[in-house]
DNA sequence: CTGAAAGCGCTTACAG
DNA sequence: CTGAAAGCGCTTACAG
């Protein structure tokens, strides 16, 4: 591969010159630069991303860290907030990279990314690559809010809290008083705001929310969001009845709906099902159709993308926006009969 | 930022040892190793993914090319594509740079990315890119064929021209004589062999198809792929009829159908449709559901994925893998009275 | 097991 | 307008 060197050897000019015909930094003479763009062309040189990106420590690039399914697809979420951030990013000109592997917080294992900031999905708890990024100065912004809150950390999400409120006042405007929340892993901060939304609405009306109605979402104990759905449904139904369930996702709700089918329970005459995401496809493909919570997740990427672009400009800001969920009702809940 | 200096002036030993405890590529005694690790650790410091890269000369990233829609979402092609892609990826511990830039082969704008090997959708005729790839040595897979054909480039790719033949004898099959082919780009090899197979399979019927029948998108004329399928289908009806149209895509066929109500024409009685691409999404919302052809994106993207990570192993390897595509039965064609 | 030094391929003050 | 040289933050023979 033809280098800086080469090329300027054959021009007979410095390397210094033909790193500014190229990057235009400082005018070259007409002459120079003839004869630099044709040494350049006889070798097959082109410039290295890699050394200029060292010696000038940016790349244009915008890391995106989000775990992905290693088998299947990615559900609609995943890929409307990756269009989000892709058309927000082009915009600007940074190209993303996207890191799906599998997440290690060993600080040693940890390392300083060819980007010039990082926007990361799904922070745990007390997630350390916080901190990290923070001690190398690079410019992070979050989807989902970080826990504990920390005002110095830019983030979009949705309320999660809020929106597992609305969820529950609607339930229960329908009649629904018997509730079974199949929530995500109990790691994620959103399962914890949507349990606290849930039992909020509940208690609006004086009732509890018992710890018996909430399950968590486990990747050892499930083999799928899916399989969660349908075992938790069929295990849960044997000693004690609900008639509503709130999944986590479209597709723990495609296992509740199988459940109840094998329990013999009409959906949604026996059993409401409320998901909270809304990957329209699934949605409307299942019968019955899926009633659920439309999160937006592009406008989520794009304004964690436009967020980020910001924070590199100058590494101040801090943001933290809160993007509207709203109920997207089909037909998969029902008024219950008193 | 913390250097590998900073850390090797704290913890009083050289870089060499700094950097060997980090990589384990040569032993360091436990003594050292444990002040290292305590001088990174007070000192915050990560080691640097580009300065170790450019050292190395390797960064575990493969470039993925792919124009993106700039408004609205990504195809289901992309989408599933784009999955293929980072799967088979992550499987190898790569990440993936997704570059979805407007494409320029201006010689003196092309940049050595930050990759190890890249995935590039798409090529044009005479692809000035392949050939720069070439002269620094980076391992390039394509999805789309080069054309010309190169017995020394990698690629996958479905067989376009089998397909289109496929498609013309199953519309002449149920009867349909005068098709409207709404093709691709005419600058898209896709759109040669397509041509070319769908005049394979009239002519074996002893038809032509003359230039008249065949329109090409293109992206000054028409506002949107589903516009493009609109006006064709409005323009053409008018002089000559036809009772089939095979559009480029499920967006054309959108277009198409919408054109083809105005013009109080029935699909499938009146004409039939059918789409050489298979958003699965859209094709079963429309009215009515249509016909088309399953690309089978994500296996194009694992497949060439996977042919990147050998010949990064061994630069000599040349694969061209043909996936084979199927007709999808849906509702949009119907046999012709004679 | 460890260190000193050259090298990866660029950029950029500094000097002219 | 151009060059010589130090520097970006790592790795890796070479020598001990």
């Amino acid at each position: 591969m033809a280098t800086i060197d080469d090329v300027a050897k054959l021009a007979g000019v410095s390397k210094g010159t033909v790193s500014n015909v190229f990057s235009k930094k400082r005018p070259i003479g007409p002459e120079a630069t003839k004869r630099v763009f044709e040494a350049a062309r006889q070798l097959g040189y082109y410039p290295n991303h890699i050394a200029r990106s060292l010696a000038i420590r940016k790349t244009m690039i915008a890391g995106l860290r989000m775990p992905i399914p290693k088998e299947g697809m990615m559900s609609q979420f995943e890929i409307q907030m990756i269009n989000g951030v892709l058309n927000e990013c082009a915009k600007h000109g940074f190209r993303v990279l996207l890191d799906t592997l599998p997440e290690h917080d060993d600080p040693n294992q940890f390392t300083v990314d060819p980007v010039d900031g990082v926007i990361m999905l799904n922070p745990r708890r007390e997630d350390l690559r916080i901190e990290m990024y923070r001690q190398i100065g690079m410019p992070l912004v979050l989807v989902g809010r970080p826990d504990p809150m920390d005002p110095g950390v830019s983030y979009v999400d949705n309320d999660n809290a809020e929106l597992a409120c609305e969820v529950g006042r609607y339930l229960l405007s329908i009649g629904h008083e018997s509730i079974l929340f199949l929530n995500a892993s109990s790691d994620m901060t959103v399962a914890f705001d949507r349990e606290r939304g849930l039992a909020a609405a509940l208690a609006e009306q004086g009732m509890p929310l018992p710890p018996e109605q909430v399950m968590n979402y486990s990747r050892e104990l499930h083999r799928s969001p899916t399989e969660y759905g349908y075992r938790a449904v069929l295990e849960t139904m044997k000693s004690r009845s609900y008639t509503a369930v709130v999944a986590d996702t479209d597709r723990v709700a495609l296992g509740v709906l199988r459940a109840a089918r094998e329990l013999g329970l009409n959906v949604p005459d026996d059993l409401s099902v409320i998901a909270l995401s809304n990957d329209a496809r699934l949605a409307q493909e299942m019968t019955p159709p899926l009633t659920c919570v439309e999160l937006s997740a592009e406008m989520l990427g794009a304004q964690a993308a436009q967020i980020l672009m910001e924070k590199m400009e100058n590494a101040d800001v801090v943001r933290q926006h809160t993007v509207r969920a709203k109920l997207v009702f089909r037909e998969s809940c029902k008024k219950r009969p008193r």
